[in-house]
DNA sequence: GTTCTCACA
DNA sequence: TGTGAGAA
């Protein structure tokens, strides 16, 4: 494994960690109906957060990530809960290296 | 567009 | 496990 990312100009992590859309949105970019994600939410095995007015479910990168993840592993074969625990263990991989990305990305102007 | 609940397969 | 329909 590598300690260093190659970063494309095109990536744009800032703009990644911004993105928030509804679970209209998240439906038709993961594919997953709206009454699945929402489902899935309440079994506790996704999280959302909440907008300013505290209503309508909004999912950033990550949440998208876990529910393609639990889709990906669903379709394999798998139950619910075991991809929920799959999932939830690679997510702290996925957390780990998009942070170490996004920061990378903000600093790649400083070589030495 | 979104939310929720009840009911069914 | 996932969806349909009705109501707000």
């Amino acid at each position: 494994m590598s300690n260093k990312f190659e970063i494309d100009p095109f990536l744009d992590f800032d703009l990644l960690k911004k993105l928030v859309v509804g679970i209209g949105e998240v439906s038709d970019i993961t594919g997953v109906p709206t009454r699945k994600i929402r489902y899935w939410e309440e079994k506790g095995i996704i999280e959302s957060e909440k907008d300013g007015e505290g209503t309508t479910r909004k999912y950033n990168y990550l949440n998208i990530k876990k529910i393609l993840l639990i889709q990906e592993l669903v379709e394999e074969g798998f139950t619910l809960d075991a991809a929920a625990k799959k999932v939830q263990d690679r997510m702290k991989n996925i957390n780990e290296v998009f942070h170490k990305l996004a920061n990378t990305a903000s600093n790649k102007e400083d070589v030495d």
